[in-house]
Parts: C-alpha cells; sequence; structure tokens
DNA sequence: CTGTTAGCGCCTTCAC
DNA sequence: GTGAAGGCGCTAACAG
C-alpha cells in the first residue's frame, strides 16, 4: 500500500542481529534488556526509521487507542466547545478521538454503537437528543447531561442551582415578566432542570410563569424566538436555555423595537459566543466545558478500565455578567 | 477487558461445524460457499452474536479506515463546518473521522504526521497556518488552501476571481475608501489571492488601498478590527478575509458609531455564521464547503489509493447579498 | 539477559 | 466447495 516498504521490528531486529523479542522489549522500555544491546537496537531502529505499527500493538493490546465522540452536530459553537476539549484530555493520554457528527439521524448514531463492538473504539462519549432505550450498560459509555440509561453515567453542571440564581438575577435587575427558552430533548436530560429551576423559583416569587419549551434542531433558534415572543409580547426578561437561543432572543427584540438591557433583560446559558462576538456581550451561565470534557474523559477511562465510577458528576458552572442585564 | 467475552469467527466456525476460512468466505462475501452452509454459519453468527473485530481486519488488510483531520482549532465556524461535512463524506465511504485540534500547537501538528506511520489513520487532510516545510510527498495527504509542498494536492476556492467580484460589489455600492483586512499565514496558502485581488481591482478602479494583513489566532477578531479602524478611521468599505474578521468589522463599526451599511459597506469571506446569527445577515462570499470537503476526502482517498490526482482543485465560491451592502 | 514460540482475529493461498 | 496452515506486526511467556 505505501510507497515504501513497511519497516517491521523483525527487520530492526535481523540489522541489530538480536531476536525479535529483544528488540520489542528494547523498543518499548518493557523488561530488561542489556545497555549495550539496547543502544544497537536503537540505532537499527533509528537506521531504518522503524516506527511500531499501532495496529498489530493494539491487536494484542486488545484495545484501539481510540475514542469516540458522539454529537447531534460538530457545527455548533458548545459541541465544537466540548470536542475540543475532549479532545486535548484524550490527546493529552496517547489516545485519538474520532468525531461523528449524527445530524440528528438516530440510524446514524445507532450505527456508533456498533463501532465499540467492531473494535474501532474502545469508547463513546455520547451527547444525543434521542432516546435509544436500550443501551447495554456493560459498554464503555459516558453521556454529556443525558439520562441514557441506568448503568450510563455522565457528567453535567449545577443546573437547578445556577438556574435558580440566574432567574434570581433577571428579578434582582427588575424584570417580572420573565420567560423562558428551554430546548426539549426525547431523551430525559439534565437540562430540564433549567426550566424547572425557572418555575421553582417564578412560583416561589409570586411571579407567573412564560415557558416555551419546543423541540427543534439547531439552526432554528431564530423561529423559536419569533414565536416565542408572539405567545408572550409582554415580557421584560428572558432565560434562555443556550446562547444561541439568547443570541436570537436579542436580535427578535430588535426586529421588535426593543432594547436591551433597557426594555428586556437577558441571559443565556453555555458561555460560548464570547469569544467570537463582539456586542452585546452576553450575560450568561458559563459552563465550565473544560472540566466538564476533563471528567467526562476521566470517567470513560474508568469505565473502559472496568472500575466503579459514580452515575453522576456534575461540575459548577457560574454566572458572567455581561450587556443584556440591568 | 470486556465484560462478554469476544467471540471470535473461529467461535462461528465451530458452531456451524465448518472450518474457519469457510466461515471467513460466507462472512466476508469473498470466495464462494454453498448456499446451505453460508446459511448455517450466518445463523450460527447471529446466534453467537459476531461482529469481526476490524483490528484484526485492518491489520490483515493493511489500512486503518480512519482518516485524520488536522485543523487549527475545531472551535470555530469555518473549520467546524469544513469537518462536518469531511466527517459526512467519510462516514458515507465506511470509514471514520479523527479530528485532531491543533491549538496552534506546532508540535502537535508534528505529532500528527506520525499517525500515519504508525498506522493509526490511513491518510490526512491538513489545515494549518504553519509552514512544515518538509513534508514527504509520498503522504497521502491533502489539504484546503494551503500550499504544503510540491507533493501535496489541494482544494481551494476560487479566491482570486470571486475577491475581485467582491471588491468591485463594494464600489458598486459607492464604497471608495476600501480597506481590506486578512489573516496571514506562515505557510503560503491560496488565501492571500484574497488580498491579491484587492489589491489589483482597487489598483485598477484608481483608489488606494487600505490593507491590514496580520497574523493573529482565531478569537482575537476584535482587536485585530480594533487595530485596522485605528489605522484607518476614514474608511467607508470593508472586504474582510473571513465572516468572523467581518462580524468583528461590523461590532467596531458600531463601537465608533457608524452605521452599516449607510456609512460603512462590510462583505466577509466562507459563508458560515449566516446560520447562526440574526442579525446583520452579512454580504458575504460563501465558500461551497460541501464541495470543497467532498473534494478534499475524494482527492485523499485516490491519494491513499496510490492514484494519480491533480495537484489542485477548484471550487467556486459565490457571493450572497446581505444587509451589510447598499 | 536473550532467543524462540505462541498467539491477538482475520483473511488468503493451497491442496484436497 | 472446503479445511488446514501461514502470516499481517507485535508482545508476552517460556526456556536457555
Amino acid at each position: 500500500m505505501r510507497g515504501k516498504i513497511m519497516v517491521t521490528i523483525k527487520d530492526v531486529a535481523t540489522e541489530a542481529g538480536v531476536g525479535v523479542g529483544t528488540a520489542s522489549r528494547a523498543l518499548s522500555g518493557k523488561g530488561s534488556v542489556s545497555p549495550e544491546t539496547k543502544k544497537r537496537i536503537e540505532q537499527a531502529a533509528k537506521k531504518l526509521g522503524f516506527v511500531p505499527n499501532q495496529q498489530a500493538r493494539n491487536l494484542k493490546k486488545q484495545s484501539t487507542g481510540c475514542i469516540a465522540v458522539l454529537c447531534p452536530t460538530i457545527y455548533h459553537p458548545f459541541f465544537s466547545k466540548m470536542a475540543l476539549h475532549i479532545e486535548d484530555e484524550i490527546y493529552a493520554l496517547g489516545d485519538r478521538m474520532v468525531v461523528v457528527s449524527s445530524q440528528d439521524n438516530l440510524r446514524k448514531e445507532k450505527i456508533i454503537l456498533e463501532m465499540i463492538k467492531q473494535r474501532r473504539v474502545d469508547g463513546i462519549v455520547f451527547i444525543t437528543h434521542y432516546d435509544h432505550g436500550d443501551i447495554d450498560p456493560d459498554l464503555p459509555i459516558v453521556s454529556v447531561d443525558r439520562h441514557l440509561g441506568a448503568g450510563i453515567p455522565y457528567v453535567t453542571s449545577n443546573n437547578y442551582e445556577i438556574s435558580r440564581a440566574a432567574v434570581e438575577r433577571l428579578i434582582a435587575g427588575g424584570s417580572r415578566k420573565i420567560g423562558c427558552v428551554c430546548g426539549e430533548t426525547a431523551v430525559e436530560s439534565e437540562t430540564r432542570h433549567r426550566y424547572e429551576a425557572y418555575l421553582d423559583t417564578m412560583s416561589e416569587n409570586g411571579l407567573p410563569a412564560r415557558l416555551y419549551k419546543p423541540q427543534f434542531r439547531h439552526g432554528e433558534e431564530m423561529d423559536v424566538m419569533r414565536k416565542f415572543f408572539e405567545m408572550y409580547p409582554d415580557v421584560d426578561g428572558i432565560f434562555a436555555g443556550s446562547d444561541m437561543l439568547a443570541n436570537a432572543a436579542y436580535h427578535v427584540a430588535s426586529e421588535r423595537g426593543m432594547n436591551v438591557p433597557q426594555d428586556l433583560q437577558i441571559i443565556g446559558f453555555d458561555g460560548v459566543l464570547r469569544e467570537w462576538k463582539g456586542r452585546p456581550i452576553f450575560t450568561t451561565v458559563e459552563q465550565d466545558i473544560p472540566a466538564l470534557a476533563r471528567e467526562a474523559v476521566r470517567l470513560l477511562m474508568k469505565r473502559i478500565r472496568r472500575e466503579e465510577v459514580p452515575s453522576r458528576v456534575e461540575v459548577p458552572a457560574r454566572i458572567v455578567e455581561g450587556e443584556t442585564t440591568r
């Protein structure tokens, strides 16, 4: 296949005048080899340009050195930021990350589960909108925010507490007719704590709720928000389930001649976009994405080694002030 | 490693009462097997839940079924959209996509080249800002926009022609003091045709150039644009090298009290963001990212098979009208 | 310390 | 049409 014929450990052994076992031990560092023969082997390896074939090494080791990340679409600031940090963690471990962007295609999501059985990857970070129902709890899978089943652990932010704080923040800023727009997923997800916290907080403050939780695909945020404003035109504060929704809220508000934050306060969720957008700088709930990624990978690696792991790991989020609150 | 002990083709063969060779032929479809034994083998496979081990299969086949995509950062609309479509293409071929986000870390970029020699991936789509200089033209690598060396083919848009059209568009809209901001890369890149076209078009129209082509990292767009406006405060039109820069231009203009498009026209480049942002809708040069991805993968697959490929494939881009031009 | 051997799971001759 | 054997490249276990 490749132009230059592959140089194997056998070639190195021959060149150095030793057996393959010795060459293997010398090169992999496992087992003891006399310093001089080791040097000779290393020189032979360098001379021949030997590079260990991972494929063969992994077949032997019964692992792939690969982790898959499944997400609805990689073309989205939250998922791509998540992927960025997951890759960082995995790379530091010497492994590789394969990305599968499902485009909300359930069939494609099903296929990825096969990848474990096929020995294409060692494990999966599963981020989906769908309910797969029947995921084998023995499989080395972890998820972010989603409850994929009894045996599948997940990492998540302290959604409930931080969402309460966000709503309180809107109230403190003077809003009373506060609405909440939050995407709904088919699978049970921690994200529902966001609007539950909203409902509880509003109720405790004796304020009426204006909740809208549609199912929608990424890219339809503007339509969702236009709909929301039609339902509740008198709204003077919005707690959005994502920064993309918050951004849409801002622009729809502008369309309707409302000023932010004078007429309308907005708090988003996720803490992405800040690196990209100029104005407005959104007040938002910033999730600690690097920490979420770190924990997800840590959990997954333990699961792959079949160690016990907690079924849930929570990472604190925080509110960062921007220009969309008073 | 895995909980359930792995079921191999040998188990299937035993169960069906045949030899492994026969089982292999029956299951892989290659070679002839009598219809009845074939049926028996298939039933045995299903009964045992046999899934072929790709690792072993690939070791034999001397391929990995994996393609790597290297990009400066996956947390960026252009690269993540590119990755999305590349993954689509690769997935359709039955292969998988490994993403490496280099964070502009040259060392990490170097390491990825090893992945081919290590037989971790079959080939690489290489998108970098750096000059690697010494890339072996025999390696199965293709790039997007960048000239990585004599033997490395690349896909690109018709940057020069479309950029001329973009500048003409600004002139047609009434701008005369047109500036151009375009990121500069260490490696020779097709993107330089963007500002070359700008310079030529301006010159031919007898207009003075206001060009700024800094090296910067993703996320620093606002700073870049503030600097540009300090250098050329009288600008009344901007041709930006990316939509992220165009977006920054819009917000810096707002900071300075300028109205878009009345006081300042803006044309961006890439055609991302449209799915995300509400307002303004940018006039921009939309690259055909699905086509770029398709061509890149097609080229790469051919290279992996060691077939002849053109050293350059050009995909037409087009200008899409938005609200930032008159 | 070192060489040989036996697989990892699969596919591919090669005789039968 | 079928079974046995050899090998992809590497590592681990066993003698020497």
